[in-house]
DNA sequence: AGTCATTTTATGCACGCTCATTTAATGCGT
DNA sequence: ACGCATTAAATGAGCGTGCATAAAATGACT
């Protein structure tokens, strides 16, 4: 009998198929729901939260790609897309930078605060309908 | 202040951004180290991982997509191509089935199962180093 | 037998994601 | 000032996924 490792792996498998199941189940209603009534995908969504800075509660706040993608599951390219279907939607802008004319600055534009505070009830609604 | 409904949302966000944090860095670390180590993406994986029947023990288990289907989290199309790779590898052999021709039953072959039990120690172990 | 809804699987299509590469700007070392 | 690695962001290519649909077989109802 083994003796070493003993707290890990006692089932780790089945809480990994509760994490996946968890996973799929909640992000399939949000992508669905968010889509159906303020069409938004969830990663738009996502991105628009952070904007909205819900934490340190700035409304004007600028913030640089890579800090967004720091705070986020998704690859430098795909946020780059997702950006920009938000810029094309008019809920996001690029502002440049002027002492890094590299990074460009992201904005919610006062449509896209609008369009979060209007989705945020249902995101919150559906997490609370899956997440006990 | 609410009376109503106290148990749930006290913070349904930050379960939930916990839950997009453990997932996102297992699967993809699960899809990295299988692809590597084994050439098997993590669908794949998985779908070996079903045929191998790991809770009934069956070793010549026969499955219907449709079983499949409803113990995975994958659409129907997806799984039927994951099972289409899985075939082109020489992993899986879909066999007809006599009382229904629609069907197909979906059978491990020797080198699917050998594939998959050599790579379930990188699963678990990756497992194991991500969720305690 | 004949029609029609249903079920099982495969396939066309569009979309979002990742990876690799590109473009442009910055900063460091000399 | 001059090269050169580094960094920020955009873009091209390829892939897996889901939705809608197609194709084929089954079952039920008359």
């Amino acid at each position: 009998m083994q003796v070493m490792e003993p707290p890990t792996e006692p089932d780790v498998c089945a809480k990994w198929s509760e994490t996946l199941r968890v996973y799929h189940d909640t992000s399939a209603a949000l992508e669905c729901e968010l889509q159906a009534r303020h069409g938004l995908g969830l990663s738009e969504f996502e991105v628009l939260q952070a904007l909205a800075g819900q934490c340190c509660g700035d409304p004007g706040r600028k913030v640089r790609m890579k800090e967004l993608e720091a705070e986020m599951y998704l690859s430098q390219s795909a946020l780059s897309r997702t950006v920009t279907r938000l810029e094309r939607a008019g809920l996001v802008t690029r502002d440049e930078c002027e002492y890094d004319r590299r990074a460009n600055f992201l904005m919610l534009t006062p449509a896209g605060r609008e369009r979060w505070e209007t989705a945020r009830p249902t995101h919150k609604a559906v997490l609370i309908r899956h997440l006990d």
